[in-house]
DNA sequence: ATTTGTGAACTCTTTCACAGCA
DNA sequence: TGCTGTGAAAGAGTTCACAAAT
């Protein structure tokens, strides 16, 4: 279905971080070749990865740094500015918060959101920590863009449910568990007693959200299996490619 | 070349997690179709990725929560210890050392390490931060399996490769680059001044090294493209399958 | 009757070879 | 000549249909 692959746009992703370390150095051309090598794939890819958004280069001269950027910060959406809030300020919440880069391409911390007594009305950076039950409210007054999801994993189900349904259009989860249109059992419950069509009208909400995991638990684990069997793994040092 | 398919292993890691709930909840017993549900997959993926590494139900029946869980933690090497050092003590590294759930399973922190001369001596946890200098004799002297990587962008090269000198079998990334046996400048020119084969030896110590990334933000940065671009997305609401 | 386990079909992704331009 | 862009081939991964088991 997917006529452009995921692992295209993550790759994207890291080409873009190489055009930004290239022209800091000052380095104004480059080649699939060379972009493939420090990306770590193949410069078939490289060049089937952009061709899938454009003709960017020139055929006998490779791609020149600022260009190549440009285009891909532009097909990466990178180009406008993301009001982004965080659910969850807790030591992960206030990490993210406070890493830097996620301002570069205007991505704005605009709101933070938690339940704890101790957490609501204190400062991070320049703002103050508000009560999860604000969060609909100002969703919809600051037009906010993103949640990024950094509470416990019982909660996560509940507070990416509230983001859906304060109408965000994308959630970064990083809680280690699967959050979607599923229904919990007391919100089925809800709906039959209603006499709804339970099939159709839950997880209506959820129609075009976008859910993107960031998942250390899960990298953790993947780590631990790769390491002990790495014959699985493709290696970290491919034979030249080209 | 993946006899079993990297995503396959990801999803094993989330049935263990609805496993574990399941067993809290004392349920013990469930199916393909049940997990399904439950990891946002098909009930056909679910059978496949478990077929790939035994027979673990019984037909007619499905599968017993406990003895299924068992398997899995078997399969993915959970059912051992494993010593981890983290390399960067930032409040991204010090939020990692102190999220919840990875002690579960016999990740142990068993070493801090950072450069800053204001955290080398702070205590974090139950352990005291050392200079990175430290690090290889530790790794050696410890029996460090794996290292958590969380330093700033550009110093997250020469913190890899002192990891893998000191004998890491296994890094988990959390800085925006790619790490790998990729010779920088400076290595390539020292190698070269000895006159060594520098394509034969720069790397091989990077053989059998594990590389898993967890990259935050270019999570934001897919997010961000995918909430642009919805249709290039399979779906968060999945029609039913099976 | 039900649900697993699996070879075969199908679909998606990557690799390749070379045509197209500078 | 050199390197990009791309249709076609090869390879992986997913879906399917059904045989096997209880």
């Amino acid at each position: 279905m997917a006529e452009v692959p995921t692992a295209a746009i993550s790759r994207l992703v890291t080409y873009l971080r190489i055009l930004e370390q290239l022209e800091t150095r000052d380095v104004s051309r480059t080649s699939s070749t060379d972009l493939a090598e420090r990306a770590g794939v193949s410069a078939f890819q490289v060049r089937k990865d952009l061709a899938y958004f454009g003709r960017f280069g020139t055929r006998g001269m490779g791609y020149t740094v600022p260009i190549l950027k440009r285009e891909l910060v532009r097909v990466l959406g990178l180009n406008q500015t993301w009001n982004v809030v965080i659910v969850g300020v807790g030591r992960l919440g206030q990490a993210i918060a406070n890493y830097p880069g996620a301002s570069d391409y205007q991505f704005q911390y605009v709101g933070l959101f938690d339940v704890s007594p101790e957490l609501v009305g204190r400062q991070v950076r320049d703002l103050t920590v508000q009560h999860i039950e604000e969060l609909r409210d100002f969703v919809r007054a600051n037009k906010v863009d993103m949640g990024f999801l950094a509470v416990p994993p019982d909660r996560a189900q509940d507070a990416a449910q509230a983001l859906v349904d304060a109408g965000v259009r994308g959630i970064l989860n990083f809680a280690p568990v699967v959050i979607g249109p599923r229904a919990t059992d007391e919100r089925m419950a809800d709906q039959r007693s209603v006499g709804g069509n339970v099939q159709q009208e839950i997880g209506d909400e959820w129609r075009g959200v976008i859910v993107e995991n960031v998942d250390f638990l899960a990298g953790m684990k993947r780590l631990a299996f790769y390491t002990l069997n790495p014959h699985l793994k493709d290696s970290t040092v491919p034979e030249d490619s080209e």
